[in-house]
DNA sequence: GATGAATGAGGGTTCATTCAT
DNA sequence: TATGAATGAACCCTCATTCAT
């Protein structure tokens, strides 16, 4: 009965979201409503990526991502208060499943190479090749305007990787095989992955840039300094 | 009465202006009235990039354009065809000066050292401290949705910096003074920068970021590299 | 197989409510369904008096009705139409009990200080202190959207209590109770009522209203006139 | 030049309005703006009540207000903040030029038959037969949702004018003209009035009421009854 | 019968653009 | 030229009503 309840509306929010997915796997009953509601969401959400992407928060109209979704337009009010949940929850519900990953990447013990090598093809394999690259674009243009969505990504994302990737470079510094100067801007090993994520919505068109060799080279060219401090 | 027209709706566009400031300079006429329509015309961009800057293309009203500006809504046809216009036009009157200067920043002689050192400097004084990391962000944030002007930046701006930097940097390698790989990705030397601009405005109230510190530790590890390669 | 289609969707009316009620007490048969139906019928029937009182027929949402009256929305469909015929019978349900009483005041002989104090005392208890005050609001502020409620809430209660209260009036002004200039306007008479249900919905908070004193004091002043005509 | 920023969006609110009235008659500029500003004004109001009466708050479209108005939609905009302001405005405007009035009642001296002789016409003539009526109302139809519209009413007019009737009562009863009882609750000398214009909106087409009347019947028997205490 | 998710028409409000002054 | 009142298209959001389960 209470699974009933789940997703209404002026209520749909994350935890109902995560609860309906727990529930979802925990029983074996009336999976079949909680299951298309499940599909809703994500088609919503989908669709929702895809116009925010396209046009901006502003420009998007709810009208079209109802198109795109192929519900009506009312629908997406049952499962977002508004505009801007729906915006905030996409961002959120894409970001989520990467914060464990990152807890766990700064105690892993490797040669710097190898975790370069290893961080430098995790972003292009899931982030630039995902519509995760997507997501980040958009808390880069959009983030001013939603204090709150930046400073989940800042708390929850952000702040770990740096945190992480500092712990990595602190350790790879004592055994020498780089300098300890970048354990003090760890977004400098991140940078061109943002360059490639601006980049690539902007002059690809013009010049393509192959992000992954960048990367690799940066990479190199960090390690290759180790020698001369 | 030619002079009347300089400036006048539907036609105001970057060749008007730039006829009429060309024009102000050459002859003595009745320069009055021209000097005061170009104050207008700037006292608008400025109130555009403040108001485009703090909302974002679409969420910024024309009213509070010219609220700002100390003028009428309507006269801020009389200058830009439309909101849209407003908008290019600001991004080109703020670049075009830039454009001129690197051209001839490829040509300098000197170490890289030296030179990373005055670039360092010249984007943190030129841009980063001034209205035009702005522009930039604003590039980077409504870009997409105004391919033409993204066009623009790539054609007149970035590529030239883009020349230019591998310019110095394949002379800089053919010196040994770095290595050749960096050549190929001259946007690994400027990415600090991006960073820097978006990080301004997203985190800056979590953890402020000092911008100059980060790039000059770059320039120093990219350099360091030589020896090693 | 019958008694299933008593109250159903789309035809649901005040005849078949009748003819239910009827049906439950005349036979012995699957009554506790027909209860069960005509319990829901009235639950939502108080809901709706409870959420139109507080807010209008306009804003008043079928959502809310059902979330009080413990059912779910669409169920509000089975019982009725839609919500103007909601509204409606709700009107008439609780007007209904008010109709076979009216019909004998008027009958009822006894000196006309007795009948107003009995009227009065009848009004305030079975009216003033009932939910029925608030169906007369309801009256009063939907009553010219409505007008076929207003039309039946004229035939079958106002004109009755109207036609009631002159013939009272008239035997009392020929007894020389009571000056027979009031038996023009019965309504006078009720209007002390009238004002006491507006005011307290509007300046009770402000000052509050003592209707039975008033309405005492009204119906004396009006027989003391008779010693003056 | 302050004139110009007389009516402005956002901020169109009943002391703008006074003022822009007062400038209007205190100058010879440039009113034909002003007195175009004050008509439309007025259109929108004529309008509105026309279209909340027959509808009711909720149910009136503003759309229609525009059309009857014949103005854009937007621009009512221009005029009132939002369709509640325009409705209480409405009721504002139509109300505070009584105001006045009511203050001086009190301090006649009359003998109470000619006072309540004239307060009857008044009400006839100054409210009944004009659109005031249809203000009081709105007040008894929307009054309950919109608290400070009530406590506007009571604390502007009605309150002025209970304690008008109750000063006049007072005198009267003094001079033995009518029974002290009455001025305990002055609202039974204006409750045929209430009645009259809830009658006139409901019950007319069946049973028409002569309001005049009716009031002139209930004061001569309230003044009849002073004999019999 | 009962449910509540889904629908989509409707209306309040905003704001770029126009135009009479 | 400059103004700002006026316009009306556009869009978010609500909610009565429907309908598959």
């Amino acid at each position: 009965m209470a699974a009933r309840r789940t997703v209404s509306a002026k209520t749909a929010s994350p935890e109902k979201a995560a609860r309906l997915r727990a529930s979802a796997k925990a029983r074996s009953g009336p999976t079949a409503r909680e299951a298309r509601s499940l599909e809703r969401r994500q088609a919503i959400l989908d669709a929702a990526l895809e116009e925010f992407s396209a046009r901006g928060f502003e420009a998007t109209r709810l009208d079209d991502v109802a198109k795109r979704a192929k519900i009506a337009k009312g629908t997406i009010y049952l499962y977002f208060r508004d505009k801007e949940s729906l915006f905030q929850e996409l961002i959120r519900d894409m970001l989520t499943p990467i914060i464990g990953t990152i807890q766990n990447v700064g105690a892993i013990e490797a040669p710097l190479a190898v975790l370069a090598d290893r961080l430098v093809d995790m972003f292009v394999r899931e982030v630039f090749e995902t519509r995760r690259k997507d997501v980040i674009r958009l808390m880069i243009t959009e983030g001013r305007r939603f204090p709150k969505i930046a400073e989940f990504y800042y708390r929850e994302v952000l702040s770990h990787i740096i945190a992480a990737v500092r712990a990595i470079l602190r350790r790879a510094a004592a055994r020498g095989e780089v300098s300890a100067a970048l354990a003090d801007f760890p977004q400098i090993l991140v940078a061109p992955g943002l360059v490639a994520i601006v980049w690539s919505g902007l002059f690809d068109r013009f010049e393509p840039l192959d992000v992954r060799a960048m990367m690799k080279t940066h990479v190199e060219l960090l390690l290759a300094s180790r020698k001369a401090s």
